[in-house]
DNA sequence: GTCTATATTTCGATAGAC
DNA sequence: GTCTATCGAAATATAGAC
């Protein structure tokens, strides 16, 4: 009993702690969501690739549902800063220019979060209707208000979704196109092309 | 019996003709499908809507695969022309202008079936490893086939993927963000973009 | 914490009448 | 072409022993 929810990570013993259990089933669930979809991936895989059964799951998790929210809050952590980093004011295409580069590098350390949200955008918006989360304050919806803020020239705006766009195409729509390419190298192209299209 | 396929379009009786009831539940379909995913969308509620049973469903398709895969076939016919005009040689970055704006004007026109992709691509790909379409020749896999061609520098397939992630960014990203924007407007804004990208 | 066993529901699909 | 009725499969979730 007492099913551990997002406990505190209180290391005990120095850096010696593997993973819990918990996080383990969180990582085969995200590679899992990624790879077929939330729909297509049954709890049963789930389990057997962790080598436990399927009602053991539900001694971590109350749902399915629960553990895509537990992954879709791992991507928040991130969004939030750069997000709320933007007051009120109208953003800037110098702001803007740093914003991106922020949230690339985010987008290629956890490649994989991002791609399950790519990925299973469906089944994330009905989680979000169900539970009723009005100001929720995530990544996209920052971006699109902004980008929505009419005080900004809509030149300007069209660069900075188009700026968003370029990161976007070249770390995931492009497949494993730029796989071969060390990580700084398509970062500092990346950035020039961004940097391209927000200049006046 | 003799359940009808993919019909030739021999308009019997002038622009008179209604749409067929085939085509009313694609119609719904692919609405459905755009709003709650094709795996949160279940035969019943496609019935619902049509004001039809599920059982009559099955006259027009064999499967649930199926109306998938019809869908999807419709997308094909756009992507094709315009990506199989570039031969094997090496891609220009002018060439490369000239196709963005051509998939940009017929993402416009066809809004929900690119909606369709970007939503579904978990259960798209099912379908695909089902079917064994391995020489498949869609859109995306010969988007990524150029941008993996060594011959064109890696600096400018860089820029190509960027450019494609503006206009992907505008359209669909954005959301409803540059909705009351006139289609004709918004069009040029998002070419200038990809010029500025792609302009040496 | 993990198991076995089972309840419950929903969905895709089929059979056959009309 | 559309219906009623039903099947069979698979999934989520629960109960309770260990």
């Amino acid at each position: 009993m007492s099913p551990p929810g997002e406990e505190s990570c209180i290391p005990t013993d120095e850096a010696l702690e593997r993973p819990s259990t918990r996080d383990r089933i969180l990582d085969v669930a995200l590679e899992l969501f990624v790879q077929s979809g939330f729909d297509g991936t049954s709890l049963r895989v789930i389990a057997e690739r962790l080598g436990i059964t399927k009602a053991a799951l539900y001694y971590y998790f109350a749902s399915k549902d629960d553990m895509l929210m537990a992954l879709h809050m791992r991507v928040h952590e991130f969004g939030r800063e750069a997000i709320t980093s933007m007051g009120d004011e109208p953003v800037t295409l110098e702001a803007w220019s740093e914003l991106v580069r922020g949230v690339m590098d985010q987008m290629m350390a956890q490649r994989k979060l991002f791609l399950l949200h790519e990925r299973n955008q469906a089944a994330i918006e009905k989680l979000h209707r169900q539970q009723h989360m009005e100001a929720h304050e995530d990544l996209e919806s920052n971006f699109r208000k902004i980008l929505s803020d009419s005080r900004v020239p809509l030149h300007d705006r069209v660069r900075m979704a188009g700026a968003f766009g370029v990161v976007f195409a070249c770390l995931f729509l492009s497949g494993d196109a730029f796989a071969s390419v060390a990580n700084e190298e398509l970062r500092a192209l990346v950035h020039d092309a961004v940097e391209a299209i927000l200049k006046r």
